[in-house]
This record gives structure tokens, C-alpha cells and sequence, in this order.
DNA sequence: CCATATCTAAGGGGAAGTCCCTATTCACAT
DNA sequence: ATGTGAATAGGGACTTCCCCTTAGATATGG
């Protein structure tokens, strides 16, 4: 089998030079390629064609993210696996946003790293275990999190029904023509649902329904 | 240091033994107790007090998800790992909703159930790659997939202002006393912005904004 | 049979949003 | 200097949203 052939872009070059000592222990990765900032690494994805690119965020002269959307749009076979200091929302959403497959802390132990390079070559994603943790509590609700029961549970068949086509975006009026009554009765079932979930507004009501899971982006 | 205490609910004994047999070959592991369903799990969780409950999703009696959302009401300090033999969004998502602490696929490695049950154990989390692809895609937006160009690029910075208090919830008039102009200052900025976005209402501007990670649910 | 809940519907009203316009000021580039 | 784009502001018309009250029909359960 043909090994992983992966590029490395970090502005330390102590960590470029300990990052590639560590994979090449590994016999199913071969590093092809280093690269100091997000400029370089673009060009280096470019002459030496990597499988995966393991991609800084905190760089100088072209940031990570910068680089991994252009390598997106490049190269758009490449895998890219973001590798970060930080493991907050603020620094790990916008890297996945901006492309990257997979996303592994600095803090992980070298076993993640490979396993990340593995997983996002053969095009499944790895998000390391306090990454993970950032996904998964976005995609709780709060209300869990906060202990308290949810009201959702009080709605009728109708008022959920309702709540389902209003944050789909329809109208008061074309929802009325959609279950064929008044859009005074639409009204009425809004009204009644908001008032039971304590929601004052249309805006409220699509933040909790993508936290429902009642709708997607 | 003391080993990791881990319940296993699953319906197939074979399955239970299985597991089980693995998971005492990893040292720090101890397996103090089974369930067939999800009912007897959540009398066994009160009994053996495990560190882990390692909940098979699909199972008859009571299902997974109903199971972890009692166990995660009555016993919150203890840490559930999902395990399931579907890797799709409609049978993912709504167990980390429903309190999951990570999700490993049956199709995983074995190590990588104990990887799962070393990190939810530590309070973080877990997401086999091939779930973990499933959050990572859902984050990105969709017009990256769709190949087009982002207008949120054309936007002004008055603009992008706007458009994330817009979105934080805040009216109209509000947003005009925050920046120290009118009313009919900030309705134009929207009208601009949406007409850049091809927006059409508040609520749209709303699900554009989650999928961009202007705000976060 | 009665109480309760649900679905239906309507009237009225205030607040907010949406969609037309026009217009001034300022900065920046041609 | 002239044009272009951005930010500012307003008028007017129309729609939609949100809240309040009331009320008949139907079904469910005690």
C-alpha cells in the first residue's frame, strides 16, 4: 500500500522538524514537503501534490485559515487537517468552515496525530477528543445543559406541525393554505406554542428550533 | 490510579460479551455490569454507579435515546458513549441531543471504543472519524459544497455590523440607539445586506447567520 | 354527564418589518 | 472634477408579526 504522502505547514520550525520525526515513525506516512506559512504551503500543495496537508492556524504573512480556503478552492482533493493551540469555539468553528476535514489539538498525544492523518485521508473527518466535546455540547440544547426541563414536550401535534413550517420560512398566510384553515387559526397555534416554549419572537423560534434538531442548516 | 468503571447496555448478548471480553484486555478498563435493555440500564446506572455507560442506540423495551436522556436527568455526572451501527445525521444527531457524551460507530476499531471511554470518562468527548465527518460537513457551509462564491464577502463592514445584531435578536430600533443613527439608517443597511445575501427575511438571515458562525446556537 | 384540552375562527390594535422612492455628505479613485 | 460607493436619513404604503379577547365544535377521560 502506498504510504500517506503529507505536508507540513507550521511557522515553528521546531515543531515542523518534531511533528515530522514523530509520522515518519509510522510506516504508512511519508512526510513530502514543509512549509513555514500559509503562502508557502499553498505553492508546496501545488509543485508536490500531498494527500494531506497538516495545516497551522496561528500563522504570520497567510493565516491557516486563509490558506485552507484556498487550498479548498485550489485543490479541492487535497485533505487538510487543521492542528491548533487553541481548543475554543472561536478558533476550531471557523477552521472547519473554511474547510478543513479535521482538526486535532496540540495538546493530543502524537497517537492522534496520526490517527487524524489516517482518518481524513480516506476521506472520513477526526476531531480530537476536546474538540469533540466543543461539537457535541453546540449540538445539545442548552436546556439540558442547564437541567431544566423542556417545555417542547407540552406542544401539540398541531403546534409542532405549525413550529416545523413557520421556521421553514413559511408565512402565516401560505402555512394557513397549506393545512387549509384561516391564518387566524395559524395564528392562534403560534401564539398558544410560543407562549408555552416563552419565545417572543420568529427569531427565537428558528435558534430553537436548529438546537431542536427540528430543522437543519 | 483507579480503573474506569463501564456499564454496557446492549440487546444482543453477543454483542455484551464481546465487549466485554475487549474492553478487560485494556487495562485501565473494568467492566462492573451488563443491561439487555435500556430500562435495566438505568436500574443498573442507580445500583453499580459506573463511570461509563456504553448505550447501544437501537434496542427494544426502552430505546437508547430514552435511555440516556433518564440517565442524564437522574445521574448527570455519569459520562454515555453512544454506540451504533448507523453512521447517518438522522440517527446521530438527536442522540448527542439527547445527552450522549461521544459516539463510537460499530464499524470502529476497537481501539477506538476505549479511546471513547478514556475521554468521555475525562469529561471530554468522543466522535469516531466516521461520525466525525458527519458534524464537520454539517458545519461547513453549503456553499462551499455547492462550489459557488460567498456574497458575504461583498458586504460593508457597517453592514456585517448590522447583520449580526440582527440576528443576536436585537429590533430594529435597538440596533439604531446602539450605533447612534436612525431607525431608517439601520433598515437600509438590512435592505442592502439581504438584497447582497438574496435573503428574504428575517428568518433566513437567521439560518444564513448559524451557517456562516456569525452566532452560534 | 361534565370537565378539560384541542382545534378551529374572528376582531382589533400596536409594533415591526418590507419595499418603493429621494437626497446629502464624504472619501476614494479615475 | 467627476463618478462611484458607502453611510446617513427620511416619506409613504403595504404586509407581517405579536398580543389580547372571545367562542363554537369535537374529543378524551373521569
Amino acid at each position: 500500500m502506498r504510504r500517506i504522502k503529507v505536508l507540513i505547514v507550521d511557522d515553528h520550525a521546531i515543531v515542523r522538524d518534531g511533528v515530522s520525526t514523530l509520522l515518519s515513525l509510522a510506516g504508512d506516512i511519508e512526510v513530502i514537503g514543509e512549509a513555514a506559512n500559509g503562502k508557502e504551503g499553498l505553492e508546496k500543495v501545488g509543485k508536490l501534490l500531498p494527500d494531506v496537508v497538516l495545516m497551522d492556524i496561528a500563522m504570520p504573512i497567510m493565516g491557516g485559515l486563509e490558506a485552507i480556503r484556498r487550498i479548498r478552492k485550489a485543490f479541492s482533493g487535497v485533505k487538510i487537517l487543521a492542528l491548533t493551540q487553541y481548543d475554543d469555539k472561536e478558533h476550531v468553528f471557523p477552521a472547519i468552515q473554511s474547510g478543513a476535514n479535521g482538526f486535532v489539538s496540540k495538546t493530543s498525544a502524537s497517537s492522534e496525530l496520526t490517527a487524524g492523518i489516517r482518518a481524513v485521508f480516506t476521506g472520513e473527518s477526526y476531531l480530537s477528543p476536546s474538540i469533540a466535546k466543543l461539537f457535541v455540547e453546540d449540538y445539545r440544547q442548552v436546556s439540558l445543559a442547564g437541567g431544566k426541563s423542556d417545555p417542547y414536550e407540552e406542544l401539540t401535534d398541531r403546534e409542532r406541525e405549525i413550529l416545523k413550517l413557520v421556521v421553514e420560512g413559511y408565512k402565516t398566510r401560505q402555512i394557513a393554505e397549506i393545512l387549509s384553515v384561516t391564518p387566524k387559526t395559524v395564528e392562534a397555534h403560534k401564539t398558544s406554542l410560543m407562549k408555552k416554549l416563552g419565545i417572543h419572537s420568529n427569531l427565537e423560534l428558528v435558534k430553537y428550533a436548529l438546537r431542536r434538531g427540528i430543522i437543519s442548516m
